[in-house]
DNA sequence: TATTATACCGAACAGTTTGTTCTTTATCTT
DNA sequence: AAGATAAAGAACAAACTGTTCGGTATAATA
């Protein structure tokens, strides 16, 4: 690829990025990206054809990245294990807390619906590549158990970061597991 | 209040809950609120500041109303009993389901974090109001596990919905029940 | 009923934002 | 070195926003 291409993209999402900390979503014009990007206004339109466009190559980018770190996990360890304290949503947490992508502001702004159904979309098919097993005792479709998991997950971590991270990553973990294990056979 | 302030605040609620089923909120603007509710463009502006404004006001009053209906509920019979199989989580599905207010369109609508956020906040507040004692094996904070009963509430309603409504209310009711009951030493 | 207050309307406005078109300049590829 | 591609800059029409003003209809009050 170009590397006036890549010097240009590259800009864009970093004065994204630094003005949605700044910010909302909704109050960041194009006019915004292009004087913090200092990039043409021709080249913007170039690259993407709206706001939302950006926002939407932003959040591809960013949960592939986290995804593909959480896969490497399940690799060595299984998708949860209980001896083994780093369980993938540990591991997760870990790297959300880091921040390295300033994906917790983004999870926290205002438009943050947006990268919340990313994110959850991620997580759900992550799950759904590794075989879950429910506990004989309850009896609930498939496809519920799985977004249940995930659609909880990811309220945690918005409810963690509102709460300005009160909770480590390993206490959070722990909680998780107590209210997820008792409907896995697998695990308990 | 003046009657003809009631009658230019309905025909705004109206107009713009009309919109929203037909386009997405951020594509919306303050014009075609005012031409579809055939009201002078100073008159939107003397009930509300912005069209974010409209937004919260319109919250406020829907969940307002479901939550109430809630309360109700929750009067004869208590939180969530086993015997009466309708329980305020299958009672707050009926409810949805009826969709007198157009609720379902705004929750899966491109901004619906805002109206997530407002139906979680209420549906917290209700469940904090009634005590949980949580399972003696499972020790969380209260704080978490309100939020992680209220979160999975909400996150399934969305699910449901996108799913076209493929389970029954009582269904969900059951399936909910499944994956909450565990955590808490008043069930199961 | 007459008066006063209030809500609404319509037009016009300045300021922004958006997305496009054009020409010129810089940079990459071969 | 030559042709292709990307970016810059200026200028543009169209749309939206939020406000101001003067005039009109409707409510409350005396």
């Amino acid at each position: 690829m170009d590397r006036r291409q890549q010097k240009t993209r590259a800009a864009i999402f970093t004065a994204f990025t630094t003005l949605l900390t700044q910010k909302s979503y909704s109050k960041i014009t194009v006019q915004d990206i292009i004087d913090t990007a200092d990039v043409g206004r021709t080249t913007f339109y170039a690259h993407f054809e709206t706001k939302d466009d950006l926002l939407k190559a932003l959040c591809e980018a960013l949960f592939q990245h986290i995804m593909d770190s959480a896969k490497d996990c399940t690799h060595t360890h299984g998708l949860y294990t209980n001896d083994q304290p780093e369980s993938i949503f540990c591991h997760l947490l870990q790297h959300l807390q880091e921040n390295d992508h300033h994906i917790l502001e983004l999870l926290t702004c205002d438009q943050s619906g947006i990268f919340l159904r990313y994110f959850q979309d991620s997580l759900s098919a992550l799950i759904e590549s590794h075989y879950i097993e429910p506990s004989d005792q309850f009896v609930v479709p498939r496809d519920f158990l799985i977004h249940h998991i995930s659609g909880s997950f990811v309220e945690m971590v918005l409810w963690w970061m509102k709460g300005h991270q009160k909770y480590t990553p390993v206490e959070l973990d722990q909680y998780f597991r107590c209210v997820i294990a008792p409907i896995l056979s697998k695990l308990s």
